[in-house]
DNA sequence: TATTATTATCGTAATATTGCAATATTAAAT
DNA sequence: ATTTAATATTGCAATATTACGATAATAATA
């Protein structure tokens, strides 16, 4: 066991879950944050920002861009990374809907 | 290593990525969603809705109990689990105005 | 009080995640 | 072509999560 039964859930609850799971780590938080002030990112900056190690924050960056929340650009020997506006919008409006469809009623 | 540094984020950040990671699994999806389309439930009922064992079901709905989106009522020998009002639309309003914290700026 | 039904907890196995050092890759600059 | 700087990947150790069987706890009912 410890595997997660994805195939007893539909497509969309298992994408909705992997939206949340990405976005359920501090530091995945703090990396979004960071660049979304910056305006423009570069993972050097966030190594120090942030103070995890290299190798742990590009696991990071790797974990965001499994959602496409992040897009990244090489710009030299660096790579800029941003956050992808029409996913953005998209992610939002996907938790929104989800919001929805579990909208309490009164019970208890 | 294996442990996250909650230490290096601020209180915010940590309580967000917990809601997220709470949310982030699909078998909690599908209970939410089940919850609210019966407008009352039974852990029983989950059980075999989902198809995950009791033990398993009886795990996931502590972790939706500790970001308190469900409240539970004993009623009888059984448990009638509830979306909590008041903490869906709180939790609404602490994801939305995380993702206007990270609205995208044009850069690349 | 004993039985029954329902949910919670415990213990455990399997897998996943987190984090880092070491190394590889990539591309600009010398 | 080398060197340098930045990011990615690999390998590994520590911890967390997922799942389940077995058992405990709880409360209605016989």
């Amino acid at each position: 066991m410890g595997i997660t039964k994805t195939q007893i859930f539909d497509t969309e609850q298992n994408e909705l879950a992997h939206i949340f799971k990405v976005l359920g780590h501090p530091a995945r938080i703090a990396i979004l944050q960071y660049i979304s002030q910056q305006n423009a990112c570069i993972c050097n900056d966030l190594v120090e920002e942030i103070g995890l190690a290299q190798a742990t924050i590009s696991q990071h960056l790797r974990e965001l861009k499994s959602i496409d929340l992040l897009k990244g650009e090489i710009e030299g020997k660096r790579i800029c990374y941003c956050i992808n506006l029409i996913r953005y919008h998209e992610l939002q409006s996907i938790i929104n809907s989800f919001f929805n469809t579990i909208k309490p009623t009164t019970c208890c």
